[in-house]
RNA sequence: GGCCCCAUCGUCUAGCGGCCUAGGAUGUCACCCUUUCAAGGUGAAGACACGGGUUCGAACCCCGUUGGGGCUACCA
């Protein structure tokens, strides 16, 4: 029966009771983790963690050209850190290890003998520079490029000649010549390739080991994988690969291609090599590192990423991982592709800030803090965090807020920060010897007992809470954005507060008298 | 070029033939609150790509056009 007579509550039906529900994330370990391998890494942990499956990493590195041996810590680092924990995989293993696809070779060669020996792939010695030539003519013809199946027949000596002359070659699969391939995919329905404009593609290189084509084949059914999810850019070898489970006899799993990730302006998917930029021309980061650097919460990065592609159901777009779970499945996958919506990122992470427990967030900003090469006192930070949690966006906004908390020497702000909109340098002088007067006669430094002996003052002095507030707070924190005044202060203590609103009283008189000089 | 996929506010999306005068979110703008910055509150502008069908009725189904995207390796 086709996927498409199924209503969608049927499909469901199928897709949990076929078989156990077992999904793979099958990165090849080249570098840091994509953004959007992240998301097909989350959709196939969402989908098993919903059906209680597992959930599998297996590493596809069977491009020798591309190895790069720091490269599957970092990508292990990076899952761990967006929390999708491996049910089998490198570290854990299990029942169909190794999990490491250098590791399974003699299989692969193995199942491509047999292939060939079942006339259904066959051995192929053409060199690379007549693989070119062959394309060149073609191009030139303006016919489609590609392989032209010299070696497809080639008979039984002629093969034997040129093995025995220790010719190297390559095991390309015998694609139909004729008919239709027709595949299903659970989220694009049905669509019919015709086999003359497929390839015979290799599955076999000279070297031994297998493509992805052959050896995503054999792992999925030896793996027991039951739904492959993973990106659309692999629909067009779904034929090929359709055919080749068709060759073995097995029975398929589901399967699903995921939309892409594209630029935020929507021209061409999300790549290193051409790094999109936001609005202001800043970089937006593609690997999954420099989201961990940069100040998200991977609460976040993951709601943000659920939310591109699938819908939470109804009209939640801030949620956990935990009541994803509950909700995940493929028919509300949209199949468009669609652009990285970065700005939505930014909010969904100060949601995220804001929901953590306040000695959580500590936590995480101590880290924030640490890496900036500040010494927190966790008596401070345990003061500074709520005074942070409405205001971050992002976690590593903390350090230019609040970083002066844990900085050792005091750098005062330039006098002209300190007078405030419509105020002169005498009335802003004026205003901090008052204030000076008033809090370094407090005996309780509390945040009620400063408003109580600041706020007559204002109307004392004819400013608004905004002027002077404002003279006091630049002048205790040396910024013109920081925490709030009071509670600024109330953690600095009485003697660093006044002292630092003396400070700042002195550097006024010095300007204010050289510009009498000067003029 | 060839093959394939896709198409609702700038962006992410809801919508599965009548609940649509198209809903939400984000972003933008305005106002309120306010001790800077935020957060919060209120409001505004903003979309069914186009053309044909089918139907009593179409954002939804069909065809075409246009636009966008993916792929086009002994990479995955």
């Amino acid at each position: 029966m086709s996927i498409l007579s199924l209503t969608s509550e049927e499909r469901i039906v199928t897709d949990s009771a076929a078989r156990p529900v077992r999904t793979r994330f099958a990165p090849s370990p080249t570098g840091s983790l994509h953004i959007g391998g992240l998301r097909t890494a989350l959709f196939n942990w969402l989908f098993a963690r919903h059906h209680g499956g597992q959930f599998i990493l297996r590493i596809e590195d069977t491009d020798q050209n591309r190895f790069d041996p720091t490269a599957l810590t970092t990508l292990m680092e990076a899952l761990r850190w967006a929390g999708l924990q491996w049910d089998e995989g490198p570290e854990i293993n299990g029942p169909f290890a190794p999990y490491v696809q250098s590791e399974r070779l003699a299989g692969y060669q193995q199942q491509a003998q047999w292939l060939v020996d079942e006339g259904k792939a066959y051995k192929c010695f053409c060199s690379s520079e007549r693989l070119k030539q062959v394309n060149e003519a073609k191009t030139a013809k303006g016919e489609p490029s590609g392989y032209d199946r010299f070696c497809r027949h080639l008979t039984p000596v002629e093969v034997a000649e040129r093995e025995a002359q220790g010719q190297k070659y390559v095991i390309r699969f015998k694609m139909p010549l004729e008919g239709q391939t027709v595949v299903q995919d659970a989220i694009r329905g049905e669509t019919v390739f015709e086999n003359n404009t497929q390839q015979d593609m290799v599955l076999l290189k000279s070297d031994g080991f297998p493509t992805y084509h052959l050896a995503h084949v054999l792992d999925d059914h030896a793996m027991q994988i039951s739904h492959v999810m993973r990106a659309v850019e692999w629909f067009p070898s779904f034929p090929l690969h359709w055919q080749i489970w068709e060759a073995f006899g097995w029975e398929k799993p589901i399967f699903a291609h995921l939309p892409v990730l594209l630029n935020p302006n929507g021209k061409g998917k999300m790549s290193k090599r051409n790094p999109p930029k936001d609005k202001f021309g800043n970089i937006i980061p593609v690997m999954v590192h420099d989201y961990m650097r940069g100040g998200y919460l991977p609460e976040a990065m993951d709601n943000f990423l659920t939310n591109i592609g699938w819908n939470f159901g109804d009209e939640r777009e801030f949620f956990s991982m935990a009541e994803a779970i509950e909700r995940f499945d493929l028919t509300r996958i949209n199949p468009a592709n669609s652009a990285f919506p970065v700005e939505k990122l930014e909010w969904l992470n100060g949601e995220h800030i804001r929901a953590l427990p306040m000695d959580e967030l500590a936590t995480r900003l101590r880290d924030v803090f640490e890496t900036a090469g500040l010494t927190v006192r966790d008596e401070v930070l345990r003061q500074v965090a709520p005074l942070l949690q409405i205001r971050l966006k992002r976690l590593t906004d903390a350090v230019a807020i609040a970083g002066f908390f844990f900085r050792d020497e005091f750098t005062p702000p330039p006098p002209e920060h300190l007078i405030q909109k419509k105020m002169d340098a005498a009335q802003t002088q004026q205003a901090l010897e008052r204030s000076i007067a008033a809090l370094a006669a407090l005996t309780d430094f509390s945040h009620a007992s400063q408003q109580a002996v600041l706020e007559p003052l204002t109307t004392e002095l004819s400013l608004s809470n905004g002027q002077l507030f404002g003279v006091l707070r630049v002048a205790v924190t040396g910024q013109q954005v920081s925490t709030p005044l009071f509670e600024t202060m109330e953690v600095l203590g009485q003697a660093e507060s006044v002292a630092r609103l003396e400070l700042a009283q002195e550097s006024l008189r010095d300007s204010i008298e050289k510009s009498v000089t000067n003029s």
